[in-house]
DNA sequence: ATGACGCTTTGACATGAATCATGGCGCCGA
DNA sequence: TCGGCGCCATGATTCATGTCAAAGCGTCAT
């Protein structure tokens, strides 16, 4: 299924698909779409908008781009997880962010990539050329409103990440971590209480600001605590959703 | 000078000036507009958008508003300094930054203010009706197009700031933090070298995710270790920016 | 079926920063 | 000029989390 790994010639981080011309655009029956970016693209330019991007898909732990790189493009996840994360030059890094279906990568960036995209799983996104896209939003600004909106969001969020990455305890910052998770399930349609993990404890550590050890030992005391129970290492059933917030503090 | 404490009929918070009618418009010598949301306003829309806001004063230690009450005003800084903050219950709290002169306090609120706002030092400001500041907007895109850019830049900021919270040591949180007052000092035209510190070792300590007695002993090591010097407590002299750099790692 | 590999869990120990405690310094008002 | 108060520096000690190490478990390719 993967292709050999190592050659640069076989391998391919992202693949690109066309789209037949003639054929209805596919944004109509994007699962994404109503979360997106692009909802405030109406029916009539969806065509317009469409052709501007490329479908990729980009396999599990490949690179979207690297920070540093120049800043090229913005991407709508249309499948898949990403993780956004900045490094310092030993090695240490801060994930700052985990994405999926429906979100906006692009922010925040000058000339070059602030960040570094990686996928988790198999990815699937829009691939828009950043300036075309600017210009679209130029000539658009119900879609630029929509961008200033998506900021706004994750600027809360970033504040709120602060605050547990500053001052809160190992248990706090899981329980925190996991209430998002559920609260995101939840807005997506999906039931609260059955938690999905795509990452590895050691990337729930690289984000949370704790070690892989320390994520795993405060599972354990989350379990013990009755808190939640793990159907297995990447599913969380959470069985308490009050002790789990009264551990988390907040948010 | 200050009100008497404690009496809320006597004391005000802020205190709103009057602006004469025909006289010319404050903005155009305005010394924090150029940095400011209202650089795109054009001299025509001046009066306008001028007309909007209120002039504002508030005294160090007052608040502008708290975090959870209703989000009814948006600010422009004219003058002093900001700090914004996020709270766990039991008091903990996280200052999610410091404003100052040019910048804008009013993104990442919902209908209510995800953060509060504190004067450090006596402040002034440029306050708006948060509606009409939106209806403002929705008529101007160059401003909408400025806020996107500032929501940007704050995110940029706000990553850079989870990856010193979650991965920094001491003095490394320290070591950036200087140096980015260092560099915020030079966009100002100030001398690189001589950084004020209008915050007590606390509110840094609830910047950087430290105790007060951290940031002090942390502030001794850099002394010690060359990097810096003390003019007095509120004003650091930067006497190696080469060793500084080298202590922060990165930002 | 089996072995290998990657991820997770758990244990033992080390350590950086927090906490608790004390004294010093500087500023401001009487 | 003096006294008081808030902020800062520093020392002693504790503690949460990191580090190092080893073993368990699941998955996947052979």
């Amino acid at each position: 299924m993967s292709p050999p790994s190592g050659s640069p010639i076989a391998t391919r981080a992202c693949t690109v698909a066309r789209h037949m011309a003639g054929s209805p655009v596919p944004c109509s029956t994007c699962a994404a779409r109503q979360f997106s970016i692009c909802a405030p693209v109406p029916e009539s330019e969806l065509t317009e908008f469409f052709a501007m991007s490329a479908r990729i898909r980009v396999e599990a732990r490949r690179h979207l781009f690297n920070e540093g790189d120049p800043a090229q493009h913005v991407f709508n996840i249309t499948a898949g997880t990403v993780c956004l994360s900045k490094a310092l030059a030993d090695g240490r890094r801060q994930i700052t962010g985990f994405l999926s279906e429906g979100d906006f990568i692009g922010l925040a960036h000058g000339d070059s990539c602030a960040y570094g995209a990686e996928a988790l799983t198999p990815v699937e996104a829009c691939r828009f050329p950043r300036e075309r896209f600017e210009q679209y939003m130029a000539k658009h600004p119900d879609v630029e409103r929509r961008l200033l909106q998506i900021a706004s969001t994750e600027l809360a969020a970033a504040q709120d990440q602060m605050l547990l990455l500053g001052r809160k305890t190992a248990s706090e910052r899981l329980a925190s971590f996991l209430l998002r998770l559920s609260d995101r399930a939840v807005a997506r349609g999906e039931p609260a209480n059955l938690v999905a993990l795509p990452m590895t404890r050691s990337e729930i550590g690289d984000y949370l600001g704790l070690t892989l050890e320390t994520v795993s030992r405060t599972m354990t005391q989350l379990r013990k605590a009755g808190a939640i129970d793990l159907d297995n290492v990447n599913m969380v059933r959470i069985v308490s959703q009050d002790s789990l917030r009264r551990l988390a503090g907040t948010v």
